[in-house]
DNA sequence: AATTGTTTGACAATGATTTGACAAAAATGA
DNA sequence: TCATTTTTGTCAAATCATTGTCAAACAATT
């Protein structure tokens, strides 16, 4: 009955790309653009542009290609970034302050009703607006503001004890910033941003091309020979 | 002759996971373990985690398993921790600082030589004993420190002028925290950190899960009819 | 030393994703 | 108005990734 089949992970991961590229050629003036023409500036197939936005509907017309607005604004609402979401950061170190001021929260619909840490130095300080809390009346908070997401930013021996304590709370969805996997109920939303996992990853490229270069060299000097 | 074969991108990818549990395995005093029990814990299947493996070698044995500071040990050599990789942070702001704060840096083979920004009022400042400099001298620190890294935490607007920079100093590789693509040679490595991407996949996870736990209800009410 | 149980590494089978190709639709230009 | 060009949406083919299976290897036990 409902056609919803689940649409693949891959799928998913590409769109906020296409909305950053999208904004751009917004901000450029450009009103249409062709699959073939966004490809090559994303440096993806142009097959793999229209089978993904195909995934969500029939977004461009034959002959003319896509509407750079109309395109932008439907992928906005397939993100879910034109309603509003009620956040709080866990955690208001360098990290949590560095999301706290990411500048275009709110435009994409991001509220940071509230900031949380243990450490006495920290509350009652203000972020951009927002006043650091002490983490006794989270629960409380969290009902109150009608919160649905949490970034956790706080060390990783903190991190199971509080998830729990915001999963309790009733909280949608988890923004894990902590060097570590959360286990929570299937319902509850964690997104990882594991800067540890990023960084090795970094480390294993680098590495190998290193190891490349000098195995070019080598046979470079071999055939010299 | 050199049987190189590529190993894939989703192996790579899940190299740091591994890495992270057989640290916690360590801690907990495990000396070995199965590719079933691993798979229990990781919550992926055995399989995966053999064929994942066994692209680098034979790590394990039969009738005993993997025995784990062993397999550790592979991993960090594999991910090329085990060498030493001078980084600079480029941008001293709170992502910035965040970073610098990261206890594991030097533990996992990644020096700070240094911290850059354009902010007077932050030149000058020492972060975990690196002191903030201005971005003139740049490239002459890079090439007297023989930097192989630098993390990017700029806004988008200075990125391609600082990451062009960069590249022309000899940089491996940019750990890039601007919300942007950059475009460099083909040599040099880009391991993106898009936040706001990673944001708008939580929103699109937590909006579809929002949508369908309305649909259930509704359906449920409909039948109660 | 022989037997039983465990577990890997390899391979085949399945499943998912990406790419290429093309008919049909719309825009453009004569 | 009609022919030509552009460009989508879709389908099929090709590629890539994951899973299940099993013989062979080793450990543990008697």
């Amino acid at each position: 009955m409902t056609d919803e089949r689940q649409i693949s992970k891959a799928v998913i991961a590409r769109l906020p790309r296409y909305y950053r590229y999208l904004g751009d050629l917004m901000e450029e003036g450009i009103e249409r653009i062709s699959s073939n023409e966004l490809s090559a500036r994303m440096k993806v197939t142009a097959s793999q542009i229209r089978q993904d936005l195909n995934n969500f509907g029939g977004f461009g017309q034959q002959g003319y290609g896509y509407n750079v607005r109309y395109l932008y604004n439907e992928i906005a609402r397939i993100i879910g970034i034109d309603r509003q979401h009620n956040i709080i950061i866990i955690g208001a170190g360098n990290l949590g302050q560095a999301i706290a001021n990411y500048a275009n929260f709110e435009k994409r619909g991001f509220m940071i009703k509230g900031m949380f840490d243990i450490n006495p130095r920290l509350i009652g300080l203000v972020v951009r607006g927002v006043e650091i809390r002490g983490i006794d009346d989270l629960e409380q908070f969290i009902i109150e503001n009608e919160v649905q997401i949490a970034a956790l930013t706080i060390p990783k021996s903190k991190a199971p004890e509080i998830a729990e304590r915001l999963v309790n709370a009733g909280i949608k969805a988890i923004w894990n910033f902590a060097h570590m996997d959360l286990s929570v109920p299937e319902d509850v939303v964690v997104e990882n941003v594991h800067l540890s996992d990023s960084l090795m990853r970094l480390s294993y490229r680098v590495s190998s091309m290193m190891d490349e270069r000098e195995r070019k060299e080598k046979e470079r000097l071999e055939k010299d020979v």
